[in-house]
DNA sequence: GATAATTTTGACTTCGAATGCAGAATATCA
DNA sequence: TGATATTCTGCATTCGAAGTCAAAATTATC
């Protein structure tokens, strides 16, 4: 090893490649590796005379402890892994930001796997596998066999708003069908009585979950005859829905319960703007969420918010607690929307 | 969940919790760890009968490489470091599913640090090295003694829309000057004369970059009288600013130069709900991004939309690079924003 | 001051995959 | 067929931090 040792560590010279590690430091310090080790592990018991000489070297060689050799004995790689079906749904920016906001304070790194389609999961599984993450925090459809493969191989897995299929899995949600019922209540109790639902994609659960509350709180009232509409939660599938209805429906319905809030505000513009339709005067519309863009003064929408900061900071104590404690049975916690009267409809908020 | 705690080797049936190794694959195989080894490696000559008994083992425990040894043998971590600003600014989330999504095709993992202040890049950055990241894409300020420390250990790092000061790191960034330019001749060719500049945070560079422009382009036409407003990129930010420009300005300018679209967004909804102000008609307003509400029908904003799909490529493709040949030089790549017409303000698209 | 009790410390091994090297197996060529 | 060239394979070592254990240093006790 032609290792020149460039002991002067002047920051303008090229001693770049080489990484420093706890032996350079052990022996800068004229101590052991060990003692090197044991002054970054809060429990050990290390003199003080020990632990100055070691911090001394460390910060003048600039030492940080390399992550991956930890990791490798203590089979712990304090990272998780956060998966996350699209991003370009308004309302995962928002998550995924607090989720990583919570985890950088407990110093836990993030592993990001943004899918672009469910099929994707596969390899960012693999990847997961692979990187020995702690834990996993699951905002996209997995298969059964997906779940059972992380009870097999140990590492926790949460759920964000999705149904955990069974008792595989832990999950944070919000009550999709209590939300959805408020909205309904509300508009019912308006008067309103004939009801388009712009539902989500098929394969989303929070979408069915809201359609199926809507339309059976629609049904206590006598109310089975609803328009459905086909949109896909984005603003262009809610514009061309909307665009369907008024070319094939004889009577504009009164309100329309929308699968979330981008979709809503894609009606509210269409409807406005294509067919000079007055919102909320002439037709009501809700969505689903609290995103940002939601109260802005052009949409005001009729909402219900997610109460992202508390469930996000949920998601993150119950992951690390199990990974801290791996025989925690796994637990669902339900969180309930706020509902937001906007004004994009008319609701009475008697209930 | 009766834990077996011990020290059973001995995969007697089914094994649970402890993860498999190539040992473990080599035994069943009844091959050596090297040659297990070696099947994972493109590169390596491996005769297909060892292949095959190799696959088949491997397949049969459900072996995945334990990516945190190899890369503690290899120096090589196959990960980046993505580091963010603020991802509730629109403009964000798609940057980084895009650059996810690229990641991933090149089964590279994206380890996520979303900063809520720029204070807090320190903290991200001692994660970093002691993850011992590949490279790092960085779309946020930091200090000239932080990116001297990346070349320092020999951290390939690459800005997204940030100056890179002098040549210290490569750089990708859409020619914010320029497009300010173009918004500002095109208001300028359709006779408008009185202008107000919604500025973004002082320390955004983008933000700066974009007013010096259009104001300097506003100079050459004679124009050195602008309305300064402050603003944050942000919806309420604007809102403020745009209150605060009603209340003690005399008269309404032409047209309002807005540091990004949200802000643009935040200015037009004021305008219009707040102060009865037709846009364009009375008041044009341009944007600058090109995020996705800003094509919503009730915005349906005059911007320069940055070609995200095309930075977000070179990103990657610039810093995977610069890991598999440290010595290449810096570079900056200057991609060019794309006019959209819209129609939030009055413009001549004679250019 | 001598001995026992306690705290510190260092030598050595471990985690799991990759690799240089030498020996084994196979292929190539007279 | 024998000799040589070539491809495979296994042994042993490496990466860097952490933990085990016993020896060394310190402190407490009489």
């Amino acid at each position: 090893m032609a290792s020149q040792a460039p002991s002067g560590q002047s920051s303008s010279g090229k001693d770049r490649k080489r990484a420093v590690t706890s032996y350079d430091v052990a022996e800068l310090a004229g101590v052991s590796q060990s003692a090197v080790s044991r002054c970054y592990k809060p429990s050990a018991s290390v003199s003080k005379k020990m632990r100055a000489k070691v911090e001394k070297a460390a910060q003048e060689l600039g030492y940080e402890p390399n992550a991956l050799a930890r990791s490798l004995i203590t089979s712990r790689s304090n990272s998780v892994g956060v998966i996350i079906s699209n991003l370009t749904n308004l309302y995962y920016p928002e998550v995924l930001a607090q989720l990583s906001q919570h985890f950088s304070e407990r110093g836990i790194r993030v592993l990001l796997f943004a899918l672009e389609s469910e099929s994707e999961a596969d390899r960012a599984l693999s990847q997961i596998w692979q990187y020995k993450v702690d834990g996993v925090i699951c905002a996209a459809k997995l298969t059964k066999e997906q779940i059972t493969e992380f009870s097999d191989r140990g590492i926790p897995l949460l759920f964000y708003n999705r149904q955990a299929g069974s008792h595989a899995a832990s999950a944070v949600c919000c009550d999709q069908a209590h939300g959805a019922q408020l909205l309904v209540e509300g508009l019912l109790g308006a008067g309103h009585r004939s009801f388009a639902l712009l539902k989500g994609p098929s394969d989303s659960v929070v979408g069915t979950e809201r359609e199926e509350s809507a339309r059976a709180t629609l049904a206590r009232a006598g109310i089975t005859q609803v328009t459905e509409l086909h949109g896909d939660f984005s603003y262009e599938g809610a514009r061309d829905a909307i665009r369907h209805m008024m070319d094939s429906v004889v009577k504009t319905p009164d309100a329309i319960i929308c699968a979330n809030d981008v979709s809503a505000i894609g009606a509210i513009d269409t409807l406005r703007n294509e067919f000079d339709l007055a919102v909320p005067d002439e037709v009501s519309v809700v969505g689903f969420d609290g995103v940002g863009p939601s109260s802005w003064a052009s949409f005001a929408l009729t909402t219900i918010r997610q109460p992202v900061r508390r469930m996000t900071k949920a998601a993150v104590d119950m992951i690390l607690e199990r990974v801290e404690t791996p025989e925690l049975a796994n637990e669902k916690r339900v969180f309930s929307g706020i509902f937001v009267k906007g004004n994009s409809a008319r609701v009475s908020t008697e209930s």
